[in-house]
RNA sequence: UGGGGUGUCGCCAAGUGGUAAGGCAGCGGUUUUUGGGGCCGCCAUUCGCAGGUUCGAAUCCUGCCACCCCAGCCA
């Protein structure tokens, strides 16, 4: 199989920039980082950035940093270092030794805050945070310097130490790098540097009462690491000019430079962490690894593949323009892996009884059923029949459209791998529901093939009744019923909109005893039905299966367009 | 009456003056002991719109339109 978790070999424009810069000597090693703040879990959109992160690196025989955006105590928590280098360690990417935080370069970062000081780019600004939103104008009209921006040299550097040194409360000064309160580009209006928290950082502690702000701490990390392509996100578009100037303004000895690429979106789901939080908190999840959350826990859990995520990644390409992309394309990638590598079991999710009249009371067999058609060297394993079996509910229809071929009153089909068996009676209980299938099957078929050439035109799955494991199975879809969520009308409330069965839970239903005895972790297609993962509140005797995603399904079309026109 | 970006098939996305790749979805057919999968075929005379330059324009020029981002001591 190729790897379609590997490396588009289109290229885009980043990767045609590295190249450039790379023959033209511009660089000889490409060195990139993955930037995440420790505030929450990743989702499936950061996938997106790590895998063209330490992508486009490793193709090209460079490596990535692992860098903690750890530059604002209040908000951040160790217990999100850990869950995040879980979470890129899943997705396959590794960081060998360079795991970094940008607290590791306060010292650095504060030295060269004064040699902007001494250079008279930078003052100490004592303007309130009210008054300093006023000074910097709007997006029409330009700022206006501080008062407090004309301080000596002396005496910004005598102020900017006490405040490191803690005289001073929060809020009470900041400093600003002087570049042009008039400046179209609003990030360039006397951008902070500093401000004043008395908080504890989760790894430096009390030592700083003053932070680094992100449009100055961020470019400088960059150049520490000596990372030659820094890449981000849209929104940070704006900031690239500010990211030049503390390059350019401050004596470090590289040259980095910030590229900027469009954000992953998927349909049927929302994309932030505090949107996802408001869900959880809302209850209409059950946590940050609900199956049906984008996040990476989630697909963790539910069963997706790291692999399948990296081929989906590097299946939309990366480019500027703002998109949401169809959840199928993320589907497909994980049904064409698994495709290939899961084993195919027979499991009937709602199951109704079937009563072979003609086959022997107590009599049992055993039927050779292929593991993987895909892969015949996978071989095949012995599923056990008898009088009485199960079949799915939704395979017989007592009153059949024309384009229904399974199970019918007086037709016959085929029992995978197993015999030709013919609906001869059906019986219901008072209130007139189905609750039994009374047919006989055609001993000559053993196997499903006929010897006089005999054709059917449905072939079912099936558990022998007294064989089976009892499971239960959970079948997610997507959590919301519009495409995109968040295009509500004014006043309306993105979480209303839902889809009321993004969760089916189904209790007893049917295995094939070959799944008697599988562990958490365990993937497999149940025939028919959708490719399945043994959840983690699974336990021998009580196994807990997730659906990943289902099979195509063409009758599933008709069936919904038979509906569409009243004909079902 | 600011600045920075983006607009190519239902959804992604190549294309950078020589006459619209590919993937997903959809639709036919074929094969098939999964209505799965495979295989074959169809699916943009047209590139936000309007002009212009050119033998020739999605690509160059001009004007317009739409959408996204920027006024956190968040990142």
């Amino acid at each position: 199989m190729t790897d379609k978790s590997a490396a588009p070999e289109k290229k885009d424009f980043i990767r045609k920039i590295m190249d450039e810069d790379l023959e033209a000597g511009r660089v000889k090693t490409i060195v990139t980082r993955f930037p995440p703040e420790p505030n929450g879990m990743l989702h499936i959109g950061h996938s997106k950035a790590i895998v063209i992160d330490f992508g486009t690196a490793e193709e090209r025989g460079g490596y990535t940093y692992l860098r903690f955006d750890d530059t604002n105590p209040t908000t951040e928590d160790t217990m999100y270092v850990e869950s995040i280098q879980r979470d890129v360690h899943w997705l396959g990417f590794d960081w060998g030794d360079r795991l970094r935080f940008a607290s590791d370069y306060f010292d650095q970062l504060y030295e060269w805050a004064e040699v902007l000081i001494r250079d008279g780019k930078a003052y100490v600004d004592s303007l309130n945070e009210a008054e300093i939103r006023e000074h910097r104008g709007t997006v029409k009209q330009a700022g206006e310097r501080s008062r407090y921006a004309d301080r000596s040299i002396e005496e910004n550097l005598d102020l900017f130490r006490r405040m490191k040194a803690g005289e001073f409360p929060d809020g009470s000064h900041t400093l600003r790098a002087r570049i042009d309160m008039a400046n179209p580009n609003m990030k360039m209006r006397d951008p902070l540097i500093y401000r004043i928290r008395h908080a504890h950082h989760h790894r430096t502690g009390d030592k700083w009462c003053i932070y680094p702000m992100y449009d100055y701490a961020h470019p400088l990390s960059d150049a520490i690491e000596g990372i030659t392509h820094s890449l981000c996100t849209l929104e940070f578009e704006n900031n690239r000019e500010v990211y030049d100037w503390f390059v350019e303004n401050v004596p470090c000895n590289a040259r980095p430079r910030q590229y900027e690429f469009a954000r992953l979106n998927i349909s049927y789901t929302v994309m932030s962490k505090r949107k996802l939080l408001e869900l959880i908190e809302a209850g209409i999840v059950d946590g940050w690894d609900d199956p049906r959350m984008p996040t990476l826990s989630a697909y963790r859990r539910r069963g997706y593949t790291p692999t399948a995520i990296r081929a989906f990644v590097n299946s939309i390409g990366v480019s500027k323009a703002n998109s949401i992309v169809d959840k199928m394309q993320l589907e497909n990638a994980q049904r064409e892996e698994l495709n290939y590598t899961a084993p195919r079991r027979m499991a009937v999710l709602e199951p109704l009884k079937v009563v072979l009249t003609n086959y022997p009371e107590g009599e049992e067999e055993h039927l050779e059923a292929v593991n993987n058609p895909e892969r015949p060297e996978d071989g095949v394993r012995n599923v056990p029949f008898s009088r009485e079996l199960y079949i799915e509910r939704e395979d017989f229809m007592e009153d059949p459209p024309k384009k229904f071929f399974r199970l019918a009153p007086g037709r016959e089909v085929r029992l995978r791998y197993a015999y030709f068996i013919t609906c001869e009676e059906v019986v219901k209980d008072a209130n007139g529901t189905i609750t039994e299938l009374r047919c006989t099957y055609d001993p000559a078929t053993r196997g499903g093939d006929a010897p006089d050439g005999r054709k059917v035109k449905a072939t079912l799955h099936w558990v022998s009744a007294g064989h089976a494991v009892e499971a239960e199975v959970r079948l997610y879809d997507h959590l919301f019923a519009h495409p995109n969520p968040l295009s509500v009308k004014e006043g309306e409330d993105w979480k209303q909109n839902l889809n009321p069965t993004s969760l089916v839970t189904l209790k007893q239903c049917k295995l094939e005893p070959a799944l008697m005895e599988v562990d958490q972790g365990y993937r497999c297609q149940f025939e028919r039905k959708g490719y399945f993962y043994v959840d983690q509140d699974s336990k021998p005797g009580a196994l807990v299966f997730n659906r990943i995603v289902t099979l195509r399904d063409t009758w599933a079309k008709i069936e919904k367009q038979l509906k569409h026109q009243g004909k079902l």
